[in-house]
DNA sequence: TAACTGTATAACCACTTAGTTATATTGTCA
DNA sequence: TGACAATATAACTAAGTGGTTATACAGTTA
């Protein structure tokens, strides 16, 4: 397999990835997107989901659209959000693997002793 | 091919997906990661290298490096920092391939005609 | 028209963060 | 030992962020 070298990015470009992170550095958001992940949903349902006031919502929403990962649609008085970019998940699942792993390594950390059943461990 | 039904996420866990965007979500933090694919590096040589300040540089290493993603080497006087999980890069890439492609969609919003060679452009 | 509903925005606050400057800490060498 | 070099930390500042409350706006219905 060849390694890929990579060209160093532009000041500008680095900007931009790291707005994309900033968009997704908070638990509120990810939970909005999660509750997304199942379709569609309108924005006092959202609220009501992530167990948060309409305004707070209101205002996750608009950052999660203009980074285009969520889309708009108004029907009568009602508005609905829905995921646009589904490579947000790809992202997510990506922490989460490498978290986990993280976390197997930790608990090893914790027991020097090979693990055993419970029922076998002394009182 | 079957579409994956994902359980929601504890609000703990989201916590740590979110921070470890956050740590991710900082064009300094970026250009350092960048600077070091390259292989391992000294503070101050890296803090040349991203032109800023070494309290600065040294700052971003140790969240870095609490986020585990760098590995830290000391020799004598002088601390080297390296790569210790690469895969921060694959989600950089993934965040580039979606920015390429909104600028993609972006660029063709801008022209209307069908592109041209620039020689059969008129003055 | 007026009352009501759902959403967006404004104003504000507590908190966090990236950067700077100054200083402490640690290791090397004469 | 003392002088020096490399890194880490402390203290501070300016700017940004997430949340709340109040209010504006838009759409529906009577």
């Amino acid at each position: 397999m060849t390694k890929n070298k990579r060209q160093p990015m532009s000041q500008e470009a680095l900007q931009l990835v790291a707005a994309r992170f900033k968009v997704l550095a908070d638990p509120m958001r990810l939970r909005i997107l999660q509750v997304l992940e199942a379709g569609e949903n309108g924005v006092s349902a959202l609220a009501e989901a992530v167990e948060s006031t309409q305004p707070n919502v209101s205002k996750h929403l608009k950052i999660l659209q203009e980074a285009g990962m969520l889309a708009r649609r108004q029907e009568g008085n009602t508005v609905y959000y829905s995921i646009s970019d589904p490579t947000v998940f790809e992202l997510c699942d990506a922490v989460c693997s490498t978290l986990a792993e993280r976390f197997a390594a930790h608990a090893s950390a914790f027991s020097t002793q090979p693990i055993r059943p419970v029922s076998n461990r002394r009182r």
